[in-house]
DNA sequence: TTTTGTTAATTGAACGTTCAATAAAAACTC
DNA sequence: GAGTTTTTATTGAACGTTCAATTAACAAAA
């Protein structure tokens, strides 16, 4: 082990140290001192590789931002189809995923989350995040619907998905990804069957979503 | 100004201004100095009548719950018929009664939210709320649909109204009320037109839902 | 009505603790 | 041995709590 190049090691280390420490005790009581610990350092690292606290809060929030963003992209990117109900599994998909990775991202996620209405840093890096999954999703709904209703059809569904990510976070039981991803699916399939009658072989939709009921999550 | 009987005016006094505190400054930075500013009185009074800063957080997450169950109870009470779509409309009407109220208590309840993860007093008093909107809308659902289906349906809509809500409070717009309620309504009613067809002129119920466009909130 | 004693209400400075940041020394790799 | 990485000890600021002193209201006595 080269004593080189240890920056990226640390700061990998150190990141995932501050998501272990909220977990553990919450944002307030994520010293220094408690990260360091996790991550078998001593507190005079943070400040050397993040110039202090702050900056490794922010880090690790932008983490986990990146981490949500591959999830999706990836996901969308693997489709086979290109059609409508198949993009908007994948966004739920993906949304559904930082629950899945860990406990610890879950609750480093909501604790930024809260925190970000007053630290201005965080909140910039928070609303970029959430336009982003209104924007994305509102650009499928509006293959197949106007724009006012693609845009209540987005709102809907992100506050769903959100909504349902939220409580599993705070249910000490955790969240049942399975059932919260059916019933964002249910929601979004009633969203696109909601216009398919009014649009009835109306426009060049080359895949239209079906009302099914089927249960192909994996 | 010491008057005799001040202890209710005082208790009032100091949750108001816990809300203040921390919609300014958010939780991290709502010290009792803060506070004490904001009520216009000294530190101290703040362990004279709480017995600390912590029994005046959990006095004020108790209040802002106490609030919560009581615009949802008044509401129901209020109700001239006894249907199953307007009792599901009571209750999120009674939902979004906290935003509208303001912004302070929002944020505080956003921020206890948070915190409840690892306060063990205040994961309490949230659980508690928590089982109290689910259990209402499953017996309300229940109605007219079996006990599982009535439980997704209830866990949806849940999820639904705190995620418009949770939407709504982190955005600097703040919430569109109206919209947040339309979306709600439509979802419940999605949820009950959904187990109407199979339940056609199966039971009893009296007022069945109306899978109606029109846009009575009021 | 005035005086006096009692109680409730409130203040604010002092105290001990905790924290993040700093810097100088130490450990380690090349 | 040169330079980077890490530890340890220290600092100063900020926090919540405490408590002796103070003020106002009230009740009883004169």
């Amino acid at each position: 082990m080269p004593k080189v190049g240890m920056e990226p090691i640390r700061r990998r280390q150190l990141i995932q140290a501050t998501m272990q420490a909220i977990d553990e005790a919450g944002l307030a009581d994520a010293t220094v001192a408690r990260i360091a610990r996790h991550a078998g350092v001593s507190t005079g690292i943070i400040s050397h590789y993040f110039g202090g606290k702050d900056g490794l809060m922010e880090a690790t929030m932008r983490q986990i931002l990146t981490d949500l963003r591959s999830a999706v992209s990836e996901r969308r990117a693997a489709l086979a189809d290109d059609d409508v109900r198949s993009h908007l599994r994948a966004v739920i998909d993906g949304n559904f995923d930082r629950s899945q990775v860990s406990q610890s991202v879950s609750k480093t996620w909501l604790a930024f989350w809260a925190s970000s209405m007053h630290r201005i840093p965080l909140e910039r890096l928070q609303r970029v995040n959430d336009r982003r999954l209104i924007s994305n999703l509102c650009a499928l709904f509006r293959r197949c619907m106007p724009l006012n209703e693609a845009r209540d059809a987005a709102a809907g569904l992100a506050a769903l998905i959100d909504g349902l990510w939220l409580r599993g976070t705070l249910d000490p039981t955790g969240l049942d990804v399975e059932r919260a991803r059916r019933l964002a699916y249910e929601y979004a399939d009633y969203q696109l069957t909601r216009h398919m009658a009014a649009s009835l072989n109306a426009t060049d939709s080359p895949t239209s979503p079906e009302p099914s009921k089927e249960r192909t999550h994996g």
